[in-house]
Formats: structure tokens, sequence, C-alpha cells
DNA sequence: GTCTATATCTTGATAGAC
DNA sequence: GTCTATCAAGATATAGAC
């Protein structure tokens, strides 16, 4: 196996130049030989890694998609509402920041949201979590209020304002408000 | 003038279907033959009425950003902070509601943020609408939480589990939420 | 595993008839 | 103001040499 490359195998690099250029320009304004480039080889060699443009799409998504089921997997697994809580707020907010100006690109992409729709498997992630964020109140507030800490978490830690705010310091500002938002609807449980 | 189109002059049809289109495919999917398809007209039409897509582009912004420009104009107008907000949230969540699922696509949209960002005039709307939200505040905790609030009142608005509210109970509800999660940070302020 | 070369299709855009 | 016909460029994808 060749191995001549400047960081691990090309796959790899592929898969991270096209999260990349996809995240900058969308999936349908990136080019297989903008891929190519990025990495410096032809796109014949990209499609040697991936019989088409769609499979390096599902490569791209996939570990992000793994990566939140175990979050909410993990979070269905707590019996408290307060660690079913901890445990969805810390797993998306690490995967947030871990990657910043990533997730809203891909989540707003419609051939990653088509990709991702008809992946039965993951398809009600979303509605796992929201239902996690909800506990018990199902009225249309807690349902309201859920929608904005979802896509407010995933909006802000995409923001330029906070580009300069290391990880540690951004992961805890976003996990304190947000659990002060979802505080709102059950002031009782709060000390 | 030849008006013998279903509704209003070809002109406005076509801004009306690229919309759709773009909010649904986004830009970069969307090829002026299905524009010209949507409203049964030819590609060599479209280009009659505008001389190129990025034109087309334009014309489908512009309206919003103008709106959107006027409510941030009108809330700068005001002078008690409490009147500036609800100028502010009542402008934008009018503006969100009145559109629904297409502000998420065209604000996420790659080829739309490019073009916002290339007008001078409207680059900086963002920022003044969130100087408004922040108020007096400049700490890090007040600007996640004009962020979240940003950020989550247009996914929220776009939600498909939000669909079936009429758009009266829509404003009301949002309005209402971002208010008390703006008041998280000037607790005083609230009775 | 990566290359050159090419096939095929679709795109944005233009020319000119009506 | 809308059409048919066409262009040049760029897209995905394939074939076959090395």
């Amino acid at each position: 196996m060749a191995r001549n490359n400047p960081a691990g195998d090309v796959r790899e690099r592929l898969v991270q130049a096209a999260l990349g250029l996809f995240a900058q320009h969308g999936v349908n304004g990136t080019s297989l030989q903008m891929i190519a480039d990025e990495i410096g080889v032809t796109k014949a060699a990209v499609y040697y890694h991936f019989p088409s443009k769609e499979d390096l799409v599902e490569a791209v998504v996939t570990p992000y998609l793994r990566d939140l089921a175990a979050v909410v997997e993990a979070a269905e697994g707590r019996h408290r509402r307060a660690d079913r809580l901890d445990t969805l707020l810390g797993g998306i907010i690490d995967l947030l920041v871990d990657n910043r100006e990533l997730h809203i690109a891909l989540q707003a992409d419609p051939v990653i949201r088509r990709h991702v729709d008809g992946r039965p498997d993951m398809r009600d992630l979303g509605m796992r979590a929201g239902l996690l964020m909800m506990g018990t109140r199902t009225d249309t507030h807690a349902l309201i209020i859920t929608l904005i800490v979802s896509g407010g978490l995933a909006y802000a830690s995409t923001s330029p304002y906070l580009a300069d705010l290391d990880d540690t310091e951004l992961r805890r500002e976003l996990h304190t408000t947000a659990r002060r938002i979802l505080g709102i609807k059950t002031p009782i449980t709060q000390h």
C-alpha cells in the first residue's frame, strides 16, 4: 500500500477535502475536479475510490450520522431526565464544536438532506433527539423551545463571531445557555 | 403587454418559480430549464427577462433584503430597549412566518450567501440586528443567546412539525418564546 | 492506484426567426 | 415577447495504459 502521501491514505484525504468543499460551496457547487485538485490527484483517481459522487457524499456524511446516533442512544439509555438532557446536549455540542462551520452547511444542503432522508436507519434521529429534549412536555410551547435550541445551537456554533473562542470555552458556554433556555419550560426542576 | 398568463406577468412568475425551486433544490441544483418548465416557457424566454442566472438570484433575494432592512431601520428608530426589541422581533418573525420554509434554504445557500456578501449596502444587516438584540450587553453570554435566538427562529419557522399551525398562532408563539429567552439575560426588566 | 484520453450529458448563454 | 436551434464549457463517468 503506497503511503507516500502527506497525511494518511488517499481515500480518507478525499473525504476530508470533500467535507471542506461541500461546506463551503455545497455539494452541487463542488465538482469532482475541485476535490481531486485539492489533494493533488486526478478525477480518475477519485473514481477509483468512489464509484460515484453519491458514494462520496455517503462517505462524508456517515461518520457524523453514526456519531449522532451514538449520542442519541446514549441519552436514551439514561433514566433521569436531567441525565438524559446532559448526555444529549453534551454529545451534540461536542459534535458541533469539533466541526464548527461544517454542520449548518451539511444540514442545509439539499443534496445531503435528501441523502439522509433516504436512509431509513437515520431518518428519525432528529425526532428522537427532539423527544429527548422535550421530556414529558408535548405542548406547542415546549416544541418551539426545542426547535429553537436545536437550530440555534447549530447556528451559533458556526458563527464567525465566536471563531476566536477556544473549544472548551465554547462548549461550556453553549451547554449552560442551552440548559438555561430549556429550563424555561420546567422552572420547578431547576434548583 | 401580453397578459394572457394565469397570474400576472411572466417576470414575476419567474421570480416566484425560482424562489420555490431555489428553496427546494438550492440555486446550483436549479437549472434555468427547470424554472422555465415550471411556468411553461422556454429557457430563451427566461433570458429575455433576466440577462443571466445571477440576475434572477438578485431579483429573488432583493425584496427580502429590502424588507429586512426596513425592519432593522424601524427598530433602530425606536428609543426604548423594549420597543426596539418588539419592533425587531415582530418584524423578523413576520418575515419568517410569511415565507416559512424559504428562509433557511435561502440563508444557507452558498450562492445566495455570496451574492448577499457582495452587496455592501446589505452586508451589515445581520450585525445591526444582532446589536439590537444584545442591547447594552456585549459579553459572550449575551452574544450566544442572540445567535441562538436568531438561528433558532429561522430554523423553527421552517420546521415541518409546525406546519399545521396557522400564521397568527405561530407568530404569537415565536414572539413570546423569543422574548422569554432574550429575557434570560435581563431578568430585572421582566415583571 | 494513478494516469491520459475520451464519451456523453447538462449547463448557462446566444443568434435569429416569428 | 416567445420561439427553435445551437454553441462552448463544464459536469459525471468510463476505457485502457502504466
